[in-house]
DNA sequence: GTCTATAAATAGATAGAC
DNA sequence: GTCTATCTATTTATAGAC
């Protein structure tokens, strides 16, 4: 039996290929959305043809594997810490996104357009708000546990969480109009904000 | 010369027939954004071909009415008030936006789709945006000199403008996502919280 | 004023040469 | 593993019948 090479097994130019390409869609898809991109541009990008994209995926199949990309990329930056440090971590997250914007509007756009029940990803990434969210107030149940800050309303943990999600959607929306807006530093100061109102200043 | 008849003149069947293909176009961009949507899905809204629209418009002259349709509705709720009653109005302006689902779905695809400097409406949409948290600031400084909140850095001019205007972005972003989603309460409760930030609590 | 028919361009996808 | 060629469906847009 021949020794395995370069051009085979799982570092082969396939899976090196295949891989330009989700990077490639991530991007493409982030900027103008899944219904407004075209396999085509996805190939120039890459320096390909269609055809040499389909003998990997189809269209929403490439979906998919960007939806991954995303859910396994995502999280490592806020998994560490628990209580009050998860939401400062979010300041170390926007540095990421400001050396990815790709990934960001990847994000961005199809949290809006799978506002519609007929998109390919519309139950996915409607989950995955959810959890986001869901997320955010188990961190605040945390910090409360870990006496970080007072007790609060089951309204309150609802409104606190969803409001810091949304607060910094928001911001990165604004820094996506504009790339000369300070991320960093609105976030930075809306996560004290938020800290301070969370523990009665 | 003849009397004009209700098929003549500003009345006639044309102006109300454009009035309905925009309307159309204003839920089906508004959901699919302006590349994702196509100009059957507008026409099988109204109940036409598509060739009884382009009759009228083209795609993207389609566009520009619809960004014209968005301009002459959305301000006229805020624009009474001045100082903190413009803030407080924004508790208005979501019953507005919960009645008008497609209107709201419409800004936010456009915002995000709008981030591709290819986009058609990329210009247009930057600067409203700008404008919008221009006048946010210009009502922030309204209220300090009619004494109902202190003095504030320019920098915090800054920071606070955006960042309500983040905050109704991102509370809107998640209604559209859970219908179920208490949007006026939510957002009436950002802007008492940020009302008694600005005052000094 | 709207339709049918059709054009021209582009979309996603497949077959087969190299 | 990628390309060219091709297919089918769809998209924007036009022309002409009614």
């Amino acid at each position: 039996m021949a020794i395995e090479t370069a051009t085979r097994g799982p570092y082969s130019n396939g899976v090196r290929r295949k891989a330009e390409i989700i990077d490639a869609a991530v991007r493409v898809f982030g900027s103008k959305g899944y219904g407004g991109s075209t396999l085509k541009e996805i190939a120039d990008e890459v320096g390909v043809t269609t055809a040499a994209i389909l003998r990997y995926f189809s269209k929403e199949e490439l979906l998919t594997e960007v939806l991954k990309y995303w859910d396994n990329h995502q999280p490592d930056i806020l998994g560490i810490a628990g209580g009050l440090s998860f939401f400062r971590g979010f300041r170390e997250l926007m540095f990421f996104h400001l050396e990815n914007r790709g990934f960001l509007e990847l994000f961005l756009t199809f949290i809006t357009e799978a506002t519609d029940p007929d998109h390919p990803a519309h139950q996915f990434l409607i989950e995955r708000h959810a959890r986001a969210i869901a997320d955010m107030r188990s961190q605040l149940i945390a910090a409360i546990e870990l006496n970080e800050i007072p007790a609060m309303s089951t309204q309150m943990l609802d409104y606190e969480s969803s409001a810091f999600c949304a607060m910094v959607d928001g911001l990165e929306i604004q820094w996506l109009l504009d790339p000369a807006f300070d991320l960093v530093g609105f976030v930075t100061t809306s996560i004290e904000q938020a800290i301070e109102r969370w523990q009665g200043r």
